[in-house]
DNA sequence: CTAGCTTCTTGTCAAGCTGACAAAAATAGC
DNA sequence: GCTATTTTTGTCAGCTTGACAAGAAGCTAG
């Protein structure tokens, strides 16, 4: 910046992709097993390097989605997580990666009897706790992925991103409770919805039964912004960075 | 990712600065004007590109905070904002770069009567109004780092570092008008800020007085995370996105 | 040295929200 | 019809918020 013929090193530009999901009331996380090396064989995000040097990077962030988890975009949230890029992440160089989360409703198993058994839907829990190894420093990128949704579950509308067309709030709940990772009161909380304006929405007179008093259905409102704030119960007192 | 023979494209790596400070009440930023082309003469971000090809990019934040800035590093908040990469941003070719959030407290004028009479702190306002014109997509930086700056100040205890070491209750409120850019009731917020446990403690005994009472003098707490938040009042009741 | 002005600090009060919990309502299965 | 299960509607005390009154503590002017 200060001499013009010093040149500026250059570096290789990667997206990875969070994608978040519930399944049987547990957040789960898609990975991929890695067919190449480094780390071959081994867990990681799904993503990838720029395709040509003028790709957009949103852009993208799209193309690995579809790509890789073959997604439909268009219901889909998909938010800049942040950048990751120490020296040493990856030993074919220097290495930047842009990390996006994506918060998808249920879905079908995307590996379907392959050999690559390990890869696809992955509970939060094996991630987090080190259970799972995965490549890179994708762990890392998880924690903050998670970390994200939990936070934005608490002044966005993303927790109706996880369901369907049509939910009941009992399903929404579910959402909460999986990503908080705690217990929610269930009359606190309809009554707590319902009162959000713009959150959800009634959706006609259908209803879902199972067992019990059947449900009704909502649908998403027209707020992305909800308040007041759902508030995630005292997280732990007197908390400290 | 797929063919073995097929280069990954690269990219120039760079940071950007969003250096916000409170100067008479009003948010300020910080702007450098360029000394070479592109955009020659106009003001822009503090930043520049990476060192050398292994440096980490925080301390490739630091470092540009030192010297374009000289700030002590210490008592700096220092925040990942995103990544902007658009291609077309920069004439020059692909850059990509990766902008920081830093709060500093009141400093004295940087630029101190030398040429750049531009450059230095400018009101926030005149770059959100587009009333200044600034370089590459800087106006949009900064937006998104005045918003973050914004929410960052109801969960943690952000707005300290806007202060000196010793600060009045009244000197923090100012930190959250000025950057919410709406007035607070004086009672309610005294009474909101004393009960939010860890956020502030007496310091000494000492007093500040110019006119009226004095005020008595507090300094940052033990807590980043404050619980319950400070609520902004209703931004605007319904919001979209 | 007293009145007046300014700013800080302590209260008061009604309205609204939260957490804990009771009980009614609506179905499926036996 | 009876029971188990889940959803939905209430109740109630405690706490926080927003609006506002009034006392406290210094400075300045007459």
């Amino acid at each position: 910046m200060t001499q013009d013929q010093w040149v500026p090193p250059v570096v290789l530009l990667a997206v990875d992709l969070v994608i978040l999901t519930l399944r049987q009331s547990h957040l789960h996380v898609l990975l991929v097993e890695r067919g190449i090396e480094p780390y071959r064989g081994a867990l990681a995000l799904p993503g990838g390097f720029l395709q040509h040097a003028e790709e957009d990077i949103t852009v993208a962030a799209h193309r690995e989605l579809s790509e890789e988890a073959d997604l439909d975009l268009e219901t889909l949230s998909l938010e800049q997580l942040g950048v990751y890029g120490d020296p040493g992440r990856d030993p074919r160089g220097r290495v930047v990666s842009v990390a996006y989360l994506a918060i998808a409703p249920r879905l079908p198993e995307p590996t379907a009897g392959t050999d690559a058994a390990a890869a696809g839907w992955q509970p939060i829990e094996r991630v987090l706790s080190g259970d799972l190894t995965l490549a890179f420093d994708h762990q890392r990128i998880i924690t903050d992925g998670v970390e994200r949704a939990r936070v934005k579950l608490e002044r966005s509308s993303l927790a109706t991103a996880f369901c369907g067309p049509t939910f009941t709030i009992t399903d929404l709940q579910d959402v909460y409770e999986a990503v908080w990772g705690i217990p929610l009161d269930p009359r606190n909380f309809y009554r707590k919805v319902q009162k959000t304006e713009g959150f959800i929405v009634p959706a006609g007179t259908a209803r879902k039964a199972t067992t019990g008093r059947p449900a009704r259905l909502f649908r998403a409102g027209p707020c992305t912004v909800l308040y007041p704030p759902m508030v995630r119960p005292t997280e732990s007192p007197s908390e400290k960075e």
